[in-house]
DNA sequence: TATGAATGAGTTTTCATTCAT
DNA sequence: CATGAATGAAAACTCATTCAT
């Protein structure tokens, strides 16, 4: 008889409104009636089912990285090889820079620059970082090893390849008009394999 | 009989002032107030030497590409041959990031999201960023065809190599304690060799 | 469930306090802070109501011109010849500038100043201006017919007759002291009567 | 030796500065550093000719009185019968009403209004006002008995008829485009004529 | 759950006025 | 006389949040 919760429902609604006016207005613009309007609520609702703004912002890092990940699972049940393993990551990772979502990608930069001093942010900005960090570090150390490599390299290519991303998902949000297209995935994977290659063989 | 003018002195100690607390406390707390006490001035004043907020935004990206490329002509002055004069690029650009100057660091990464949507400011970054690309094709390209291979490469190669120095100011600023130390203009550089190294061979 | 909107009364609240700040204060004290307290409102409730202060001006005009229209629709019901009719039309607009409501006059000869360099108050005045001018005009061509004239001076009779209310409003608001009491529509009837009976007669 | 007094020079400049930034900005804009500009003068400069605001304003209204009455002093020169310095003053005023120095009336207008309450600006408005009708009135006494008429609808006729003048320079200024050309002049001395022919002979 | 009015602290910006030079 | 930097109070407007309905 009693109403059935919509709670996840318009959370949900909420949080991809504040994704795209984030993208589309800019931090400083993303205010709750904005969102509000966005999301065709009103600005009380938004406080009944998120009590701070603050909030919304650390659920929409939560569906950003769990968006990511749920792409890189499904790419990465079909790869066989280390190789394949990592060309994978690169692909789920950089199609989101190179057109796939760009409203996610605008967002995830804002979110980048707002880590810098908002320490909530920062704090689930940088785990998630340190999260790819690990994943990208063993996906690299299995190829290097793979290739009969040290895998001494790859922590610091880890963290390598993940600014090249993470600038990239900055230069397609702001400065697309001047970027070659799709130039990212591909000279990634590039630059992988000749390092790799040139990288002194385990004894 | 007139005073004398200050403008030229003030306008940096304003500009200067809002580097500082951008870096220091986001885009979102740099008001107005805040930029007037870092600097000891009066909000006042601050808008008797800069008619808009925006315009003391758009002196300071004015201000940080100014120094990094006189740093860079600076390294240059001694670099003879294109792969000194690459190194001397890729030193100028991340010595920034790897801690000579975090608060400039964190200022660009912050103008970089503030470019997503606040339209004078993505005019000056895309022009800066587009000055980078040209600049750094052009080494390349001249280190390439010093090491007898093809110059094809050089815009995509740019344009990630690029990425990655702008990605690793973003993490240098938001996820420091996760990335390894002094790790980006080292790695870089030795993927560039080891990419050039095996580009196949000018005809 | 929704909460009820009050939006119209307050709309008509805030209208009418800014009318009487106006007044009683003039343009340059009519601040929101005015306007709010003589409301016994806030600040921000007003601009949650309305978005600019403009827009109260606008407002304001409407609700002026309204009011005077329904007096004259009522004076006129009950007017049965063309001189009858033109005297309703000069009492409906001259009791006005002659004590009945001081407030609303002098708000109106602040708008009538606002209008020289307020783009969307010129026009909205003008536009009032337009319509008082064509109905004037009516009035007095059919006085003229009727008493066996030619209606071509009704055009300028109407224009000099606008004039002299416009200005006895100004002098009533800003110099009533000097002036004679209640002078205004007993002068002009009679200066009309005079006119038109010593007017060419229509061949 | 010493440098010549430029103060009555300088005090000029900036009233017509004033009158023009007044005319062509509205009040509210008619602020310190706005004249400053329009005059090519400094704020403190005009500080320190003026110590306020308001004298400013206070030098205006005086100015634009004394020219005035300057060019009814010289038309009435050449007047001889009563009928014809009736007419000198009709001309003098109106003059500025049709076009010959728009600002000057736009200026006058916007006095007007800011008279209702400012009150230094009120008693100043005032004054002119009394001014005018006591002339006014004298003329138009003289021109009945010259008529053979009594004087004792002077006193009305010179309000109603001070009002036409105030009336069509704020029409004039606000809402010229609906207003017939040079109406006024012409029009209000026939009223006049028309009016004083038909008031009942002196016994 | 949902609405939308209401608040109050905060934001950028303006401006008359002062004053050192 | 003249300049132009400096101030401080006040302006319009914004916004996260609360709350009555």
């Amino acid at each position: 008889m009693s109403r059935k919760s919509n709670t996840q429902q318009r959370r949900q609604e909420i949080t991809t409104a504040f994704l795209r006016v984030l993208a589309n207005q800019g931090y400083e613009k993303a205010t709750i009636q904005a969102i509000a309007k966005e999301a065709a609520l009103t600005p009380g609702l938004i406080h009944y089912h998120f009590s701070t703004k603050a909030e919304i912002l650390v659920e929409l890092i939560t569906t950003l990285t769990t968006v990511f990940e749920a792409r890189f699972e499904d790419l990465l049940s079909r790869a066989k090889t280390p190789h394949e393993r990592l060309r994978a990551y690169v692909e789920a990772r950089l199609a989101k820079g190179e057109g796939e979502n760009p409203e996610a990608v605008a967002a995830w930069v804002i979110i980048g620059a707002e880590a810098i001093k908002q320490e909530e942010v920062r704090t689930l900005y940088a785990q998630a970082i340190a999260r790819e960090l690990r994943l990208l570090q063993g996906l690299l150390a299995d190829y290097l090893l793979d290739q009969g490599k040290k895998e001494s390299s790859a922590r610091h290519l880890a963290a390598t390849l993940l600014s090249t991303m993470e600038g990239s998902f900055q230069l397609a949000s702001a400065a697309a008009e001047h970027m070659p297209k799709r130039y990212a995935a591909k000279t990634v994977l590039l630059m992988i394999e000749r390092f790799v290659a040139l990288e002194p063989a385990n004894k």
